[in-house]
DNA sequence: TTGACATTCAAACGTATGTTTCATATAAAT
DNA sequence: ATTTATATGAAACATACGTTTGAATGTCAA
C-alpha cells in the first residue's frame, strides 16, 4: 500500500495506511490486522500508539483530514482574493478546482472525500469535529462571498443553500467517480477533470447568477 | 424496528430489517444476528431463506431497492408529461418533487438514498445491478429531455454532465441531512423540504438554462 | 394415519475480531 | 554500568462473527 515507507515512524505509518483504509472500505470493514498488516508493524502497536481502533479513527480525522481540509479552503480562498471582479463563475472555478483540482493528489482527494462522505451518511463523534471546525465556518464563510452579487434582501439561509447546492455538485463529482465514469463512458483524467470544472462552472455559475 | 409486523412471512421480515440495518449502518457494521434480532427469527433463517448475508444484501437491492427505484422514476416520468412547455425548472422541479417528496415515505428515502450512495462508494456486486438497470437508462432518459431546451449542438456528453449535476444537488439535499440540518440550523419538516425543492428548482433551473 | 415437505429452533462449529499481557529490545540519562 | 523510558515483539485472551447441524415443529396431500 501507499509507498511502504518502512523509513517513516510506525505511528506515522500506521496513520497513513488506516486513513487509506477508512476511506476505502469504511471503519468496520478494516481490521486492526489488516492496518497493521499495511503498516508492517506489530498488531499491538495501534493499542500502544493510539489506545483503541476507534481513537485511531478519531486521529485521522484530527491529524490528517482536518488539516488537509485547511489546506483545501486556503487554496480556495487565495484563489479567490486574487481576483478583482467576484463573479459567480469566479466563485465556481475557485471552488472547484480548489476540490477537483487543487492542492490535494488524486489519490489523497479521492480518501478525503470518501471520508467525509462517510461522516455525511453516518456520522460518529469525528463528525462533530468536522461540522464544528471545517462545515460551519467554510459555509458562513462562502455564504457571505455569495452576498456579493447576489440580492441584497436575500436572506442568510438562501445564501446558505446556494453555497450547499454548489458545494454538491462539486463533492459528487468527485465523490461518485465510479458512477459518472460509467454514465458519461469516460476516465477521471486530466483532460475529463478540466471538462468537469468547465460543466460545473457553468451549471453553478449560472444557478448562481439572477434569472432573467 | 420498523412496526414489528409479526404477522408477516418471515422471509419478508427479514428484508425489512435487513435494509433498514444495511442502509443505517452499512453492510460490515450489521451483524446476521442482529438483523435476526430485529425480524425476531431465529439466527439461521437467514442461511435457511438467502444462503448467506452477502445474498441477502443483494436480494436487498434486488427485492427492494429497484422497484423503488422504478416507483420514484415514473413518478418523475408521470409529473414531466403532464405538462406541456418543458422547461428547465419544470425538469428539475418534477425531479426534486420525485426525489425529495415524491412517492416515497421519508423512512423509504433515507434508506433508499443511503444505500445508493453507500454503492456509489464503494461498489460491490449490487451496483451493477443499479447502474445497469437503473443508473445508465435514466440518465440516459434525462439527458434525452434536457436536449429540448439546451443548445441543438450540445453534444451528448454534456447533456449527461447537466444531468448528473442537476441530480447531484438532489441527492446530496436528501443524503446529506444531518450537515444540512447543522449548517442551516433547520430541521426535515414539510415547509423546510418545500423550500428546498424551490431552492432545487431556482439553482438547478437557472443552471440549466441559457446563459445571458 | 402416514409420509413428505417446508420451516423454525437451540446449540455448536471454526474462525476472526479488538484488546491485553509480559518479555524483549533500543537508546538515552544517571 | 545501571537505570529509566520508549518502543516492539510473540502469544494469548475473551468475545463476536458467519455458517452449519440435526432435531423439533407445523402443514397438507395421499
Amino acid at each position: 500500500m501507499s509507498q511502504g515507507n518502512k523509513n517513516d515512524p510506525t505511528k506515522k505509518r500506521i496513520l497513513d495506511e488506516a486513513e487509506a483504509l477508512f476511506a476505502q472500505k469504511g471503519y468496520h470493514a478494516v481490521s486492526v490486522r489488516e492496518i497493521t498488516a499495511a503498516a508492517e508493524c506489530n498488531l499491538a502497536a495501534i493499542n500502544y500508539h493510539f489506545g483503541h481502533k476507534k481513537n485511531l479513527y478519531l486521529e485521522v480525522f484530527r491529524s490528517r483530514w482536518l488539516p488537509r481540509s485547511r489546506r483545501v479552503r486556503a487554496h480556495f480562498s487565495k484563489s479567490l482574493t486574487s481576483q478583482k471582479a467576484v463573479s459567480p463563475k469566479a466563485v465556481a472555478r475557485a471552488l472547484a478546482e480548489a476540490f477537483l483540482m487543487g492542492p490535494l493528489s488524486d489519490e489523497e482527494r479521492q480518501r478525503h472525500h470518501q471520508l467525509m462522505v462517510r461522516e455525511l451518511g453516518q456520522p460518529t463523534e469525528a463528525f462533530e469535529m468536522v461540522a464544528e471546525q471545517v462545515l460551519q465556518p467554510f459555509f458562513k464563510g462562502l455564504a457571505e462571498t455569495l452576498r456579493a452579487f447576489m440580492p441584497e434582501d436575500m436572506e442568510e439561509e438562501r445564501l446558505l443553500l446556494n453555497a450547499l447546492s454548489m458545494f454538491s455538485v462539486i463533492l459528487y463529482f468527485s465523490f461518485a467517480r465510479v458512477a459518472v465514469t460509467r454514465i458519461t463512458d469516460r476516465e477521471y483524467d486530466e483532460q475529463f477533470k478540466a471538462l468537469l470544472v468547465e460543466q460545473i462552472v457553468e451549471f453553478c455559475g449560472k444557478g448562481l447568477g439572477k434569472s432573467y
